[in-house]
DNA sequence: GTCTATAATGGGATAGAC
DNA sequence: GTCTATCCCATTATAGAC
């Protein structure tokens, strides 16, 4: 874990936000450290020093760290349910509906890859602390978005296949590209990975889903 | 975090095994923690107690926490690798080999969940402990497999595509079978996941991937 | 090898002055 | 709203008897 930066500059010009700019702030610092070292993991005092104030004041903000910590999975959840338009809205092209799902997922994982990787460790967690509102807000839509995929099935649109399934693929091949980065950044020896790596892979998904639906 | 269960039986019958068979039975309790918790919030004292000894004496066997949690990670990978047999053995069938390796890492999946887990939380993390042995250990045996890929590219058994974005889908798709359970069990409405869910996804995942492939 | 006892640390949380 | 000071507890780790 490496120090805590000074933030001197930023917390000067902080003061002057009103309460909720500043708590979005600071759920914007603890999610990163909420990713990397998970929830028993993350720090306080950390958190706090990244956000550039002490871990007292944090706690004058977020009563506990179960507080924070459901917030920041609030936060995350919020970002993302907006960016993914469900594929409920109807009946274009299932070509271009896939396509543009395919899309607005792997660029979540590229933009947000911190707020991805926190929901995937609560998830792989066994989900104890959040699973009331993953059964909540997500599950729902991605039960909204396989009904989609039947209705495309039974009006022959698609090629019949397990719908349940192929949404699961397609999450997780999206999701990959922010959990698994690391690793896949050792494979293709980099530091990280860049926008090309982002679009190689979109490609890929795309190629592989539109074959399995005898889309192309 | 459910509490310890006696296991007195187990302990009586384990005292006559040797030292290796005992820290092995350690590990497998161990794995099970770490994936639920995390490396931090994984206690030795709940471990121990799963394993049925005391605290201090699961300290006799493994010096520190990490080199505990070193250990266990040793362990998933060994497992891991010894069932993963690579696709470099050699020019058979591409379709009943990647069949075969879709197979086979589906079955480690079902078989091992919390070992899929606790490597995708140490991976999801930034590799931060493990980093040097996925290197050493993991990257190698991927590049293999992206190689055969390349190789079956050029001799024209299979389509030309991105061979190192295949193996990553192909990775994503099998390794979300143990680390996304816990949602996925959710949508299915279930508990956990069924053998059939994995015959399901096995049969999803050899389609999308043959047919992008141009393989059947 | 297993136990009791105990250090030593870190971290979550609270109280109260200003 | 921000600070200093402090409490309390869980946890890792060690020492030493048996």
């Amino acid at each position: 874990m490496p120090p805590a930066k000074a933030v001197s500059a930023a917390t000067v010009k902080r003061r002057v936000l009103n309460r909720d700019k500043l708590e979005a702030e600071i759920c914007a610092m603890a999610v990163r450290v909420f990713a990397e070292a998970g929830y028993e993991g993350a720090s306080l005092a950390l958190i706090a020093a990244r956000a550039g104030l002490s871990k007292q004041n944090l706690m004058y903000y977020f009563p506990s760290k179960q507080a924070l910590y459901q917030r920041v999975l609030d936060a995350v959840l919020d970002d993302w349910l907006a960016r993914m338009a469900s594929l409920a809205d109807d009946g274009q092209d299932p070509r271009d509906m896939l396509r543009a799902y395919i899309r607005a997922k792997l660029r979540f994982s590229r933009e947000q890859p911190w707020a991805s990787r926190v929901y995937a460790m609560e998830v792989i967690g066994g989900a104890q602390v959040y699973g009331a509102q993953i059964r909540q807000r997500v599950v729902p839509l991605l039960r909204q978005d396989i009904a989609v995929f039947e209705k495309w099935i039974a009006a022959g649109r698609i090629a019949p296949l397990n719908a349940t399934h192929l949404l699961f693929a397609i999450w997780a091949m999206t999701q990959s590209y922010a959990d698994f980065a690391p690793q896949m950044a050792l494979v293709l020896d980099q530091k990280q990975l860049r926008r090309q790596d982002f679009d190689d892979g979109e490609a890929m998904i795309t190629r592989m889903v539109l074959a399995a639906l005898r889309l192309e």
